[in-house]
DNA sequence: AATGAATGAGTGTTCATTCAT
DNA sequence: AATGAATGAACACTCATTCAT
């Protein structure tokens, strides 16, 4: 590009440049989500995760406009994770058992609320179009789980007794389960746990061939 | 007053006695408890129970320490009263099958936040003498779908694939659907959404005698 | 009344008594009117307004459910006794002219804001029905000024050039000039400002009779 | 820059040279002369200022050192600009009356607060100095109006019956009348209530020849 | 010339808790 | 038995101001 051109001065922006994806707000974003999954929304204060990120209250306030906004952005966050890592899985070889088993695991082994739980303490405070940017999130992940039983069912890897709706919403509430195990004093290990829920999922379902 | 003078002796009433509570410490239990189960420790506030009692503040303080109190022995009576209606259940002379689906039902049927989250909100204000006197009263509704499976599994009436206390956990997990579903569009009847459950689960412990 | 008859005991409400006309609340009923008046509304913070009182911020909150309610009970306070003191100087058997004079002395001698900035100022934080509030107790102040120039118009003790109600607004409006004048060097005692400011309004409207 | 250099003496541009100030220090001024007349002093944010001018809070501290003096700065603009607006209008080969009409129409027609209400408003933020240099301003304001009436009396356009310095503060107050008058129903046209005004004011001071 | 980043001080509001009556 | 009064600690949010770039 020639800034001789009298016609064509690519004006550079005046000011300090912002930085790309700014490490604070980063740094916030990651402390939020998992402060918000550790213990719901009202309970997170705006000053502790200022704290926790070595930042001050305002500061936060500076990248996000409000505490319901941070809580979306923390939540849409943590579900496009969740759902790249179990659409990951799900492409995998393997068999179907063997990816619901992976998934789960993977999903206990991050501790963090029941999701319906977390929304029902933020609902109050959140706008229509927050809420629905989350459930937007939760569906992209709900629906490739939903995918793969159907799958499933249409390749006759499992029996077609039950819709893929409730499936997909029982192997969820099944993931639910390590919160109410872990709090109580019979520590038993993800994996067996696991194991031991998914092999009575796959008892009801699975194809008798 | 003197119990000494003859004319004045309390005479204790024949039969069973009236529960010695008095109607407005029971007023404020049973409006605690519905509260804490519908929002949650932390969103109900003393001012809130008082104003349903039609009490004032100060009353409720006059009958409970403070509010990690009057929350356990909310949540303790609530528990009771569930493991009652869930041990008669168990009592009947039908299959367990059917158990389970009338437990599930009467369950469901109560609109409650699930207990894990409950009692996560509390955790922090709770002592642990709390924690443990609401553990204790939780323990005996497990213990009674536990002994049940056990005699199921004893009695040949299921499959012994499973441990009993994984059983019984996963029963209770599967309650908590309820409220996962409820908060969708897709509005499932409670007996159908039971039905189907119970289905898979049975599925997967039945004997196949 | 006779507590002996067992149908007709007129139950004394149980619990302290409440203090008739609460003196703190009287304090800060007369606190918050003499600084919003001084100083506006947003420049009045609940914090001054309890210090003033020599009470915490939330015995305010204690009385009054947030600002703008104390500030409507403040503001209509102050007009209806500004409303009684002129009502009772209109009905004194004196010429107008000096009825007008003595008003405006007691007004002006009242250091305050302009009332209708201090509206603007509060605006936005209040709800139609506290404005309304306002707005009434400030009407009944302006009738009772309107009625009387009526009256004189009528009675012929002063020309009907004017409506008046141009006349009763031209009156508050020149109330408002002590504090044009007061914040500035030259002060002027307030009974000459007065007798200046009427003098110019009655040759303007006077019968000529 | 090197001003020794034959070739870039910089060539003071033949003429009146333009207005000095840049044109973004221009536009924070005559924005923020609109909205401190609009709301007040507190009410305007220097974030809404720099939005408003399409640029940053921090390009306004560029220009201005802190708030008070950009209200002050604007605040001596306005000033000037109304004061030239006046003298011009009082030089008009006009009687008297007609002048103050066509000045009161002037001011009434500017939507903006009153100014000692603002004054007021800012009074605690304001330095000596600065406020001095309002003052100084509006007196020169004041004055042109306190000549006219002056000039009236010598020439016995008007009667001498009051000092010229209240004749202009009443002047100045009835201009304040409008704000009054406008938030409330009776909406009245300016040019009507104005006539109104100045009659009842000149029939006050005029000269019975 | 202009900006992104960060902060400290303050504001309205809520709530569990205490205490004299 | 029940209440009116009062409080301290916390929280979400705003804003003028500073500073390196």
């Amino acid at each position: 590009m020639n800034t001789n051109q009298p016609n064509s001065i690519p004006k550079r922006k005046p000011g300090r440049p912002k930085v790309e994806k700014s490490p604070t707000k980063m740094s916030i974003l990651r402390t939020g989500a998992f402060l918000f999954m550790e213990v719901g929304y009202e309970k997170v204060s705006l000053e502790s995760v200022a704290k926790a990120c070595g930042i001050t209250k305002a500061s936060v306030y500076y990248y996000f406009n409000n505490k319901s906004e941070l809580f979306t952005e923390c939540l849409v966050a943590v579900m496009t994770i969740a759902h790249n890592a179990t659409a990951t899985i799900l492409s995998e070889p393997i068999p179907l058992k063997d990816k619901l088993i992976k998934i789960a695991i993977r999903q206990m082994s991050n501790a963090h609320l029941d999701f319906e739980s977390m929304m029902r303490d933020a609902a109050v405070e959140l706008s229509d179009e927050q809420t629905e940017n989350i459930r937007k999130a939760e569906k992209k992940l709900h629906d490739v789980v939903h995918d793969a039983f159907q799958n499933a069912i249409n390749s006759g890897e499992i029996n077609n007794h039950h819709s893929p709706i409730v499936l997909a919403h029982t192997f969820v509430a099944l993931l639910t389960m390590k919160n109410h195990l872990n709090l109580k004093q019979q520590q038993i290990p993800v994996e067996q746990l696991v194991a031991q829920l998914i092999e009575i999922l796959w008892t009801g379902i699975q194809n008798e061939g």
